[in-house]
DNA sequence: CACTTGACCTGTCCGC
DNA sequence: TGCGGACAGGTCAAGT
């Protein structure tokens, strides 16, 4: 589900929160969620302050003082949620552990999303107390100024399904990441072109359109949500090959994934599920989506009823009269 | 090499 | 109401 816009969202958002934060603790449940939290997070995560947030592709980065980053992939269902208390404490609670209950030894950070943002805030939250039984791994922050101790904060990374992952690298060796070595251009830099997107599409001349979009060696950022929301703008039919699709249509296909990125970027995300930014609410991308998740409803720009079918392996929804085979 | 499928996980929903 | 199975979707490994 964090697809760009969701990830682009909460790097907005933790941008705001965390550089000037120092790390006073980690906790992690799952040695996959966090493969290399040993000797190397003693050495150059706890004590250092963050500097900044950024994003590749799906990626987020978090710098550090200690010239070591996180990076951190979402995959489907994982969250990043920050959490402030109300006032400084006077002394560090305890992370929780792994046989200990959580709630109990967290209770000052376990408050509903209204205490904890205030009155007022969009309560449009999928948050309840945090940690919850989805959270894999804790960071306590504190603020960096002089030797007074200042507000305490939390960031949770959740994740239901666990296929989402945190590595602690040098900031150096980012991007020699497996991930980033082969990753496409980001669709919104201002020199990704028209010409560069086509031939790097025509790469998968032989496979279908929705395949090669969501194939992040072509393009970074691009998951089902807006493969299809892009495909649909287009009029492309999504089990299209790709050498059928005239230069054209890529053209269009190229605006229109912009143009439904940005748009995304603005509504804050969409939320299916489990996707919340930094401060645990939804984003209502959803609510200007034409064809996710709208099976069974009428094509906005034709009113044809939106099939649901399978290309690419993936769930994908198609208006069959106004996304055409033949282009 | 190009391309497709299965594995990784958990929670939810649907049909019997 | 319980239970099995399909499904959700990002990426990598394994298979064709």
């Amino acid at each position: 589900m964090p697809e760009l816009p969701e990830v682009e969202t909460i790097k907005l958002g933790l941008s705001q929160l965390l550089p000037g934060k120092k790390i006073l603790k980690v906790w992690h449940d799952w040695e996959k969620s966090f493969p290399n939290a040993d000797a190397d997070v003693d050495r150059f995560l706890v004590g250092a302050e963050i500097t900044r947030v950024r994003r590749r592709a799906k990626v987020l980065i978090i710098d550090l003082s200690s010239k070591y980053s996180l990076a951190i992939h979402l995959k489907m269902t994982g969250q990043l949620v920050y959490v402030g208390t109300q006032e400084s404490l006077v002394t560090s609670p305890q992370s929780p552990g792994k046989t200990d209950d959580k709630r109990q030894q967290t209770a000052d950070y376990a408050l509903p999303a209204e205490e904890r943002f205030g009155a007022g805030h969009p309560s449009d939250s999928l948050i309840g107390q945090l940690p919850d039984k989805s959270t894999r791994v804790i960071f306590d922050l504190q603020t960096v100024k002089g030797r007074t101790l200042h507000a305490q904060s939390r960031l949770f990374f959740n994740d239901q399904r666990k296929f989402g992952w945190i590595r602690l690298i040098p900031t150096s060796e980012v991007e020699n990441l497996d991930f980033f070595k082969h990753v496409g251009p980001e669709p919104l830099s201002s020199n990704f072109t028209q010409a560069e997107f086509r031939n790097r599409l025509k790469r998968r001349a032989n496979t279908n359109i929705k395949a090669a979009l969501l194939d992040q060696t072509v393009l970074a950022g691009i998951g089902n949500i807006y493969a299809d929301e892009s495909l649909w703008n287009a009029r492309i039919y999504p089990a299209t090959l790709v050498k059928n699709i005239s230069d054209n249509k890529l053209n269009t296909l190229f605006t229109a994934i912009i143009n439904v990125l940005t748009l995304s970027i603005e509504k804050g995300g969409s939320t299916d599920r489990n996707y919340v930014n930094a401060e645990g609410q939804k984003g209502s991308y959803l609510s200007f989506a034409n064809v996710f998740r709208r099976n069974g409803l009428p094509c906005p720009r034709c009113g044809e009823v939106i099939l649901k079918m399978r290309v690419a392996g993936r769930g994908t929804h198609v208006c069959p009269k106004c996304q055409k085979l033949t282009q």
